[in-house]
DNA sequence: AAGTGGTCTAGACCACTTC
DNA sequence: AAGTGGTCTAGACCACTTC
């Protein structure tokens, strides 16, 4: 951990027990220099963190803010609450397992298809490949506590991911190409839609035909700029929904 | 125009014209600082902009790569082209008449409601409005090319934006904000969900009842970090996408 | 006029990759 | 061992807000 993300940290720390509360003035800058021992921009690096985060807002010649958003005042964050089960955050995508592994929630996954194929021309475009490349193909529906989210369509190219199996899938890809392949995920680019479920994707679903399914069209890369996957995911739109958080 | 900014737009320029491809790697930082005559903060902060943006990716002992994207490849941006008229970005929000004034697309409105009410209480709530506190309300059905792709549904405090009047809705509420009453706007918060068409929303957008919409829920926050917007847009899903990038 | 955040310098030191 | 990006210092100067 960073200077600037220990101070970030501490910060946060202090808006979410309270004692920094909704539209409160932070120290100044330099007053936070002063308080945990390091230079302007380090503070500046910290204070630019919580503002991804949402949590503060600075005004120049004013000072920074704490952000009066529903979770700061304490109002009960989902008008829809009730049946959304998945919640996923459009800024820190770390893949689905990792997201519930740390909640109370039971993470598991039908493995519809799993194969190595010559991937249709566009989506090999978009990977990079060459026309006559392997890529691993998989389908799977992901459920939270038994109830089906989410079916995933993806595609990796075989060279960038050597020795991908079966029993991979059932738990989380990510932590394969992390830990066991020291992949770097720089970044994803994604389309998000909404588009009616198919007859097929109902059925695996557990919902009906034509219903609204939120589609997430996602491009990974790696720190090299690589791309290493591109998949479709196709969500129930009752069962789920995107947060994202967007500064100016 | 910040030197930092200067150095981003030259770089996204020499990106985009082609003198750099998917995959190449940019000069050293230390060439960088060299080159432009900044320092290294500087053009770390440059290269971060690049990177928000999706275009280069850095690898810490090796270098900045420009990301091997759909775009710096040259293959067509959209699977689903054809009949998608909007393509909103997640990370620059600046309201859907500026979005598409740019382009040769003819942007137009409907308003279907324009009041001023007492908002129902999860919405005062998220407004941090007290209980008789007042709002503007109004639902407008924007259109491109005389296409209706989404119903806004928006509510805006009062005390917050004194003066707004029916013809600022028939342009750019934004602009009446930031240029007439000098409000900065620094963040949104927003939830993005797919939900069917009810018969009345789907009269307004001229499709079919029940067919998927892309919802998106949002608070805008002002630079004091006050909300001054709660609105819930809903578009249609065969007409609207919203792209995002993400970096891990 | 005094106080605030935002940018920038000219370095230093470190973690990591490449050879 | 040499080269790369990432963090950090101790300031300076500026734009903007507040009084």
């Amino acid at each position: 951990m960073s200077k600037y993300e220990d101070i970030a940290t501490d910060i946060q720390g202090s808006i979410l027990d309270g004692s920094l509360k909704a539209g409160d003035r932070l120290p100044t800058v330099v007053e936070l220099c002063d308080l945990y021992g390091v230079s302007k921009i380090t503070v500046r690096k910290a204070i630019d963190i919580l503002a991804e985060q949402g949590l503060v807002s600075s005004r120049r010649g004013s000072g920074t803010y704490v952000k009066t958003t529903p979770e700061a005042l304490g109002v009960e964050s989902d008008l829809h609450a009730g049946d959304v089960l998945y919640t996923g955050r459009s800024d820190r995508s770390v893949g689905f397992t990792n997201e519930y592994a740390l909640q109370d929630k039971k993470v598991s996954s039908d493995i519809i298809e799993f194969s190595i194929v010559v991937p249709p021309e566009q989506i090999a475009q978009r990977l990079d490949m060459g026309p006559d490349d392997f890529a691993y193909h998989d389908i799977r529906v992901r459920r939270l506590d038994d109830i089906p989210i989410v079916v995933e369509n993806t595609y990796m190219p075989l060279e960038l991911i050597p020795g991908l199996k079966r029993h991979h899938l059932e738990g989380s890809i990510y932590r394969y190409l992390t830990q066991d392949l020291g992949l770097h995920l720089s970044s994803f680019h994604r389309i998000i839609r909404a588009v009616p479920a198919t007859l097929e994707e109902a059925q695996w679903l557990e919902t009906e035909e034509g219903s609204p399914l939120l589609e997430i069209e996602q491009i990974g890369f790696v720190d090299t700029g690589l791309p290493f996957e591109y998949s479709i995911s196709r969500n129930v739109g009752s069962r789920a929904e995107l947060h994202n958080i967007n500064i100016t």
